[in-house]
DNA sequence: GCGACAG
DNA sequence: ATCTTGTCGC
């Protein structure tokens, strides 16, 4: 019944082999502007954002029902063109530094489903919750989903991985000027790994902005800032609501 | 030494 | 990630 135990953890060999992964999977991340990125964001058309939603007592274990989702928007009007929603559940829990391990297997479906049943809405740059090179390894979720998609990926985190040896502190982000202003986060050595965003006027707090895969870091901030109308840009907004919705009527069904 | 820690 | 009320402003 080792299933029915409390999962909350996860033994130390399965963090050794995700952290091998990791590290492999990182070398082969193309930190540069692939072919999509000529002339700016002229040949940009469609922009995919992806997100996961969790029930409130699903905490950090596995094997709970969560709702993944996938929409497609326009650019720049991001207006929606597609969406989908998939009942999933990850089985390993959330650990700090390895959240691709959780959700990487929903995600991809949804990705994969929408090359292989909507190849037409195939995006030119998906949008993912999390970072992507700003991460312990250099090696966030939104790197995973490139490099297992091939497609362009940006890492967009709502907090700040803190980490040791970076350069990013509350002044820094509390003396950002009006929106689109942003800040490198650098590690000790001098290695850019990101950027605070002021993605709106009215946002208090910034956004994190890295390279997932086949793109640069001033592409990327360019994209996700073009997406921006509120603080979270478009495509993550609306995952966001979509996979939060679901969840909150599988709670209205459960309860009762 | 302990705690910190994307979602 | 998730829980929550009101409040301010276009």
């Amino acid at each position: 019944m080792a299933g029915n135990m409390s999962d909350a953890t996860v033994d130390s060999a399965l963090i050794e082999k995700w952290t091998k992964v990791q590290n492999d999977l990182r070398s082969n991340i193309i930190t540069s502007d692939s072919e999509e990125w000529q002339s700016d964001l002229n040949s940009l058309k469609l922009v995919a954002g992806l997100d996961i939603s969790y029930p409130k007592d699903a905490h950090d274990k596995s094997h709970s029902d969560a709702y993944a989702a996938l929409v497609i928007c326009k650019f720049p009007s991001m207006e929606i063109v597609h969406q989908d929603v998939e009942l999933c559940q990850p089985d390993v829990p959330y650990v700090p530094g390895f959240l691709a391990f959780r959700e990487l297997p929903p995600l991809l479906n949804l990705v994969n489903k929408l090359l292989k049943e909507h190849p037409e809405f195939k995006p030119d740059v998906i949008l993912v919750d999390g970072n992507g090179l700003l991460h312990p390894q250099k090696c966030g979720v939104a790197c995973h989903i490139g490099y297992h998609t091939s497609i362009c990926t940006i890492g967009v985190a709502k907090n700040l991985f803190v980490m040791e040896n970076v350069n990013c502190t509350k002044a820094m982000v509390q003396n950002m000027g009006g929106a689109g202003d942003f800040t490198l986060i650098k590690d000790n050595e001098n290695c850019i790994l990101g950027l605070a965003l002021k993605s709106a006027e009215e946002a208090k707090n910034p956004i994190y902005v890295s390279i997932g895969h086949k793109i640069c870091l001033e592409s990327s901030r360019k994209t996700v800032l073009a997406c921006c109308k509120y603080r979270v840009p478009e495509p993550l907004r609306f995952a966001d609501g979509i996979s939060r919705e679901f969840v909150r009527q599988l709670l209205a069904k459960t309860d009762t």
